[in-house]
DNA sequence: ATGCATGAGCC
DNA sequence: GCTCATGCATA
């Protein structure tokens, strides 16, 4: 039960190399896999084979697509190269427009692809997906995954079978979350507008101000960076690291004349734009007539 | 849908 | 100690 936690339980490790630690040529060998996706599941699940040990079977089955995953990897053609960012934006949508038309979640489709190809991913990884919320190149990394359960979700009718069963698998993981108020972000903000890249005294520092623990600080700003450059889709940022121009964070993810036409409506829309409250450190007009024009779903 | 957190990889 | 990909927890 022990290589089940790892592979189902606990959160995938960073990709191939370290992730698996089964003996793959065992597993191999052991011809079980493909069947797995046509009655396996099915099978099992109705003749009370205890949902660990199909589980197992499961997983096993995985290993060897993620193996097909790994290999893919070292053919960087697909990724990066020819995709435009209006291919991905279209994209994003047909997957939505499907996904939501055969009735799935975005859970479901995370599920799917651990399922299909032994590398699951989070309901929130898929949601930024679809909103074009993650960088470009994870963008052209994820989609020929989401492609290929695009193709294949229409053929295998023991998708969703296998979805809830691996389901039952993910054991609740608890983490904590600090909650920071509003007007403490206001301020956060601000110090982020003055500098993006505090140094360990400055960030010391703010942590003192506003009470907070340095590593959260610390964290906030590294969450809050990675935020500015979540969109950074060729040719956009939020800030330029380089040329020490921040001052006035509002206006600098304004307007962007630099816009590339392709992006056009949706990018815009998920350009972040600090979200200041009443009574902060700055004007309200300036974030709320930025706004988010219109977030589908 | 999004905020705060984690951990691998890197400098 | 940072970036980046990713996800739990929660609004």
């Amino acid at each position: 039960m022990g290589e089940l936690r790892m592979g189902l339980g606990t959160r995938p490790k960073r990709e191939p190399t370290a992730g698996l630690h089964v003996d793959c040529a065992t597993v191999v060998q052991s011809g079980i896999k493909s069947r797995t996706r046509d009655s396996l599941a099915k099978a099992t699940w109705k003749t009370n084979e205890s949902p660990s040990s199909c589980l197992v079977r499961v997983f096993e089955g995985n290993i060897k697509t993620s193996l097909f995953w790994n290999a893919g990897k070292e053919n960087p053609s697909e990724e990066d190269k020819g995709l435009t960012s209006s291919d991905l934006e279209q994209f994003a949508k047909e997957l939505k427009h499907k996904r939501i038309t055969l009735g799935f979640t975005q859970a479901d489709v995370g599920l799917a692809l651990g399922v299909l190809y032994g590398k699951m991913f989070s309901q929130t990884t898929i949601c930024r997906f679809e909103a074009l919320q993650l960088s470009f190149k994870n963008m052209c990394k994820l989609r020929p995954l989401l492609e290929r359960w695009l193709r294949e979700v229409d053929t295998n009718e023991n998708l969703q079978e296998l979805c809830n069963l691996e389901q039952a698998a993910i054991q609740a993981r608890k983490r904590k979350r600090t909650s920071i108020e509003n007007n403490v972000k206001g301020t956060l903000e601000s110090y982020f507008g003055k500098c993006p890249k505090p140094s360990a005294p400055e960030i010391a520092q703010i942590a003192d101000d506003l009470n907070l623990e340095k590593d959260v600080v610390r964290v906030w700003f590294c969450n809050r960076r990675q935020k500015g450059k979540r969109n950074a889709f060729p040719g956009i940022e939020e800030y330029d690291s380089g040329t020490v121009q921040y001052s006035s964070i509002p206006t600098m993810a304004l307007h962007n004349p630099m816009m590339p036409q392709g992006y056009g409506s949706a990018f815009a829309s998920t350009l972040y734009v600090p979200q200041f409250h009443e009574g902060e450190a700055f004007p309200q007009s300036v974030s709320s007539s930025m706004g988010r024009p219109m977030h589908s779903s």
